[in-house]
DNA sequence: TTTGACACCGAACGAGTGTTCGCTTATACT
DNA sequence: AGTATAAGCGAACACTCGTTCGGTGTCAAA
């Protein structure tokens, strides 16, 4: 089996696409595709490249059908993710809705299923929870800033109506019409709901008036 | 959120279909495959079962692309091989330090590669870059509650040393011995550093001393 | 200089493939 | 019994997509 030193500069850059549109799409690039991401105009040399990188051993082919290809070998010897040659994505969760300070939680039971709306997410985020048990929602407004979220944060969630001592939790403060994300403790007949940011005082609530919807697992920050 | 028990028998067998195709050729199958495979004399209905696969989020979709399927969720409840199911990462980065306030900023040069720093990301978080070009740091400290981080995020950072207005940028300042990451500005013959936070006032440096190590992507925290 | 292999190209063709339409049947509810 | 919804169906259409054809250009070897 041919090594690397023979692949073209062409057939590397047909393989690195290849591998980044199965980790990004979960099935391969038609041939007409990769001819648009590597500069190569014409599907025929396309073709013609794909042979070559079956004969070495890096690709299989199904033929006659579309979009025919198998990843046998990735491209090695170079700095990139592994993930790059796996079939599917990561975990993903629908985002279901914003969470506003001013307005109760959005929760899943209310929620229509709409592929646009999934989002990727790392199995860490989800802290074992099980991607259909977990779902997220988007930081609206500035009024949260003592969680430490800001406009435009993404929180992941796992649907829950109680608590544990420490966990991070969105609720629903009826008295107050509020919603807040904030760290719940149980102390005696009260609730003590904590601030992430530390220099903030918590605040306490009367347990039958504070309506968890969720706890949460992850908060995202995307600067761009 | 729907749960498994709600797919019918004929969902499930696409599933599996889907499952099994995949494990065996590298590639999604066919509308048409589909419907060989578990009994459905119409593409219409198979597409009708796929569409409800999608509303539970087992598969998404790719419009008017042939094969674009991809499957989001495998079945679960049944003893399948690893082979069978390719479950995967998204991209990965390497978790090359800790950074801290009052220590420079950790770059990718000084790092030597150990597998074990991989850690999951997704592709929104990288913002465009290439998994290669980017790295993450863990905060330590406190003493970034002025950019909206707290201790044991991470920062998913692009390495560049320069930075266009607007960018959250991680920076050495040199006179006053200091790592920061503030969202960047120049203006005139200054630079300002906008802290996240906004009730907080900015600071103005001479860009002599302002040492940019890389633009923010992305910040993650885990709560568990 | 000639030859052969390799890499590349545009265009056309035809098979592969997903979507849409208009319909029927089954089931649950009133 | 009537109605609404879910599930199913065959056919047609239009687009996607891989293969093939007939060619050109480059380079190394004879």
């Amino acid at each position: 089996m041919k090594d690397l030193s023979t692949l073209s500069e062409r057939q590397r850059s047909i393989l690195r696409y290849m591998e980044k549109h199965l980790a990004e799409h979960g099935f391969p690039p038609t041939i007409r595709q990769i001819g648009e991401a590597t500069g190569i105009n014409s599907t025929s040399v396309v073709n013609y490249n794909l042979n070559k990188l079956v004969q070495a051993g890096y690709l299989s082919r199904s033929s006659h059908v579309a979009r025919g290809l198998r990843l046998v070998k990735p491209l090695q010897g170079e700095k990139k993710s592994r993930a790059a040659v796996q079939v599917s994505h990561g975990p993903r969760v629908y985002l279901i809705g914003q969470i506003y300070a001013s307005e109760p939680v959005p929760v899943p039971e209310d929620y229509y299923y709409d592929e646009n709306d999934l989002i990727d997410v790392t199995t860490t985020m989800l802290a074992g929870a099980d991607p259909s048990e977990a779902y997220a929602l988007r930081v609206c407004g500035d009024s949260m800033i003592d969680a430490m979220v800001r406009e435009g944060d993404i929180v992941i969630l796992r649907r829950q109506q109680t608590a544990n001592n420490g966990d991070m939790v969105a609720v629903w403060l009826e008295d107050r019409s509020e919603t807040t994300l904030k760290y719940f403790y149980r102390e005696g007949d009260r609730v003590r709901l904590q601030p992430a940011h530390p220099l903030m005082e918590p605040i306490y609530v009367n347990p039958a008036y504070c309506r968890i919807e969720g706890k949460v697992l992850s908060i995202i920050r995307q600067l761009h």
